[in-house]
DNA sequence: ATTATTTTTTGACCTAGATCAAAAAGCATT
DNA sequence: AATGCTTTTTGATCTAGGTCAAAAAATAAT
C-alpha cells in the first residue's frame, strides 16, 4: 500500500481524507501464479496496481496466444481499452507469478474521481502518461528488426527471460519462437 | 466554435463560465495547405481541434516520411507524446489542406484544467478515449496483411485517397508505395 | 497545346522471417 | 536414475513484401 500511495502522491496532492479513501477503496489481493484476472470478451471492471509479481496481458490470434504487455512491480495494469470504454475485452489478463495486487473496481474508480478532484487529476495524468508511452512506443517499435526489438525488450524488462516463456516473448516481439531462438543463439 | 463546444459538452458539463472561457482560450486559426504546425525535435505546445480540413502527423525513418495518423473534421489533434510530456517531438505535424483550427496552448490548457474541474474531467476523458483507441488499434493493426490494412483504412477514412498522396497512405500502412500500388490494381 | 515535374505503376529480383517437422534440452514425478 | 511431458533449438523450405530501376500517367507551368 505504501508503494501505491507513493505512486499517486508523486502525481497529485494527497490529503489525509484521500489517503484514507485510497486505503479503503484499493483492496489488497494475493494472487497465485497462473490465475486468470480477466477473460476474453468480458468487461474489465478492475484496475490493478502491482505491488509484487508479474502480470501478463495477451490476446488470441489464429488460436495462438499473443503477448500485448507485461506489467511488474509499481505499475498500474488493466486491459485499458475495455476498462475505459467498459466494452468487452479483446485481451485476457493473467498472473504469471504469485503476486500481490491492489485492486479497485471501475465503479469505485469513478466514485473516487467524483469525490476527489485531486484523484481525478491523478487519473487524467495516468491516462496521459499511458497514452504518451504507447504513442511513442508503437511508433518506434514498428520499424525495428526482430533483433532490435529483442534488444529493446531487454532494456525495458531487464530479467524478463528468467520470468516468462520464450514463446510469450516471441509473440510480443511479433516474431515466431523459432526466429527468436535463432536470434538468441548468436 | 460550435462544433468544439458540442464536442466538449457531450463529454462533460459545460456551464456558462466554462463556455465563455473555452471561447476565449481556443483561438481560431485559418491555416493554408502545406503549413507546418510542429517541427521535429520541438516541443508540441499546442492542442488543435479540427473544424475544417486535414492534419497530417508523420515522422522520419531512414530519411523517409512515415505517416503516423491523419486528423480531420471534429477531431482533436496534436503530437500526443510531446504535448503531454512536454518533451521534444519525434513527429511533425502539417496541414495537408487549407484548414480551420481552434488552437489552445499547453499553458492555457493547464490553466483551464486548474480553473475548471469539469474541463479537467473532459481532458481526462479525451486522454482515456485516445488511449483506448490506440490500444485497440495498435493491437489489431499488427496482425493484418497489407491488403487487410488497406481495406480497414478505407473504413476509417472513407475518401482519404482523394485527399492525400499514395506514398503517405503506404507509409501509414507500413508497406512500400509499390506494394500499395499493386494491391490497388486488383 | 507543349513541356516540365511530380506521382503512380510495372517488372525483375531479393531477403527477413514464417512454417513445418524433428531433434535436443529441461523439468518433474515416480 | 528412468520415464514422461514441456520447452527450446535446429534444419529445410517457402512467401509476403522489400528494393531498385524504368515506364506510364497525371498535374502544373509556360
Amino acid at each position: 500500500m505504501q508503494n501505491l500511495l507513493q505512486y499517486i502522491s508523486t502525481r497529485c496532492f494527497v490529503n489525509p481524507e484521500l489517503r484514507q479513501r485510497v486505503h479503503h477503496d484499493f483492496e489488497k489481493n494475493e494472487v497465485p501464479a497462473g490465475k486468470i484476472l480477466l477473460e476474453y470478451n468480458r468487461v474489465a471492471n478492475k484496475l490493478y496496481f502491482v505491488e509484487q509479481g508479474l502480470i501478463h496481458n495477451y490476446y488470441y490470434h489464429d488460436g495462438k496466444e499473443v503477448t500485448s504487455w507485461f506489467y511488474s512491480e509499481n505499475q498500474f495494469a488493466t486491459a485499458w481499452y475495455s476498462f475505459y470504454t467498459q466494452k468487452s475485452s479483446f485481451e485476457e489478463i493473467r498472473c504469471l507469478e504469485e503476486s500481490v495486487l491492489y485492486v479497485i473496481s471501475y465503479d469505485k474508480y469513478q466514485k473516487l474521481i467524483a469525490d476527489f478532484p485531486s484523484y481525478g487529476n491523478f487519473a487524467r495524468l495516468l491516462a496521459e502518461e499511458m497514452l504518451s508511452f504507447l504513442d511513442y512506443f508503437s511508433k518506434s517499435w514498428s520499424f525495428l528488426s526482430a533483433k532490435e526489438k529483442y534488444n529493446l525488450l531487454q532494456e525495458y524488462f531487464p530479467n524478463i527471460e528468467q520470468r516468462v516463456k520464450l514463446g510469450q516473448i516471441a509473440s510480443f516481439l511479433g516474431i515466431s519462437q523459432e526466429t527468436l531462438s535463432r536470434i538468441r543463439s548468436k
